[in-house]
DNA sequence: CCTTGAAAATGTGACGCCACATTTATATAG
DNA sequence: CTATATAAATGTGGCGTCACATTTTCAAGG
């Protein structure tokens, strides 16, 4: 993101315009799903002639594909953020785990496009947007992986596992126990500790 | 299923041909997704004229609808199979991520439609197929639960988190790293340990 | 300074076009 | 002659375009 303040007074208009249109298209995709949604709906929840959305964005795939990345990074550069900070592994991971779940909380309708797109089945956009945003969150996974090792390493964790696998198991079963209380959250109540769920790797459910 | 040696040769020559229909429509649907996939392209792939699919199938969402109800039925069946033979409650696991490996195995091309309907953000179809199919997921993580609930009353398992979110975290870690072998058996090779994933939920990562 | 008006920049939405779901008239088989 | 399969015909709806409308800019004249 360029700095906003060194733009002209019509280029920062632009910008806010530009957020506008994405907002609209962020709460029609999530809701209803990219084919599910005409340009004309986006348009009309933007105040913007379907024209105007043909100034800033190529075609719909293009208004999409700008949509899900610039959230992506948004997303991303919050969780790596969060797991920067400590040294401690076990905190680094419980960093995760908290700044995952504010990410969650705080921005659920690109949640699920998110997941929409990073899951295998998506098929929205032919030109592998999927690809892209797997790749991506394959890359981010291996940051996660990494907490793993290191821990292992100095032999705070047990070497059970390979630590890629551990990092794939512990941010999916993140995804999908957030998602169930997203979901629901009368029938699945947020878990009154948040690190219930890291609780379970660290420490398994047999008696030694 | 109805008994189909009762049919007469008509009925079961229709019968045929409904399943020649829904495995083509299978096929591309998990390949490109539903909306990618015209009826056209399903006719000509099963061999059959446009017409006849609308002998079969009220209409393109009908066709879709069935096809995922129906294989529904098949994995969480035999998955259900599964989990009653053994009494003990690490088998009675053990048998689940076998029967859950082997479905995804044999079965890849359907799990890519279940994943995407299971999961909150597909959207392929407006009148509420993802919520049936999510709500018999639901359904089926009970069973599981029900595993981990009677292995913490026996104390065989240590009581450390509600059976559901054991359950739910259990199955969607299986689900990723198994997409994640399927997606990309190169890069991520089979685990040589089939029970791999439990036993990080077995055994901790932490020492004692 | 303020006014004004024309040109440049920007916004608009009716419409062309096409892909595809569905229907219907026709051909074929039994 | 009936039942069934067929594929051409029909209708719908959405993407993307473009000729026009509106707003902004800016300079010259008052």
């Amino acid at each position: 993101m360029m700095n906003e303040h060194k733009l002209s007074r019509r280029e920062r208009e632009k910008l806010r315009q530009r957020r506008e249109m994405l907002a609209a298209a962020l709460d029609l995709f999530s809701q209803k799903g990219y084919h599910n949604v005409s340009l004309c709906e986006i348009a009309e929840k933007a105040e913007f002639a379907i024209g105007t959305l043909y100034k800033f964005f190529q075609n719909k795939e293009d208004l999409y594909r700008a949509l899900v990345l610039e959230q992506c990074d948004r997303f991303e550069d919050a969780i790596s953020h969060a797991i920067e900070q400590p040294d401690d592994e076990v905190e680094k991971l419980r960093n995760y785990v908290r700044a995952k779940t504010e990410r969650f909380r705080s921005n659920l309708p690109f949640i699920r496009l998110y997941l929409a797109e990073s899951r295998g089945a998506s098929f929205n956009i032919k030109a592998g947007l999927n690809e892209e945003v797997r790749q991506r969150h394959y890359n981010f996974l291996e940051k996660i992986a990494a907490i793993f090792e290191s821990g292992i390493k100095n032999n705070r964790f047990k070497n059970i596992a390979d630590p890629y696998y551990l990092a794939v198991a512990l941010d999916s079963a993140m995804d999908a126990s957030l998602l169930l209380w997203l979901d629901a959250p009368e029938r699945h109540p947020y878990p009154e500790d948040p690190d219930t769920i890291l609780d379970i790797f660290f420490k398994g459910l047999i008696h030694p």
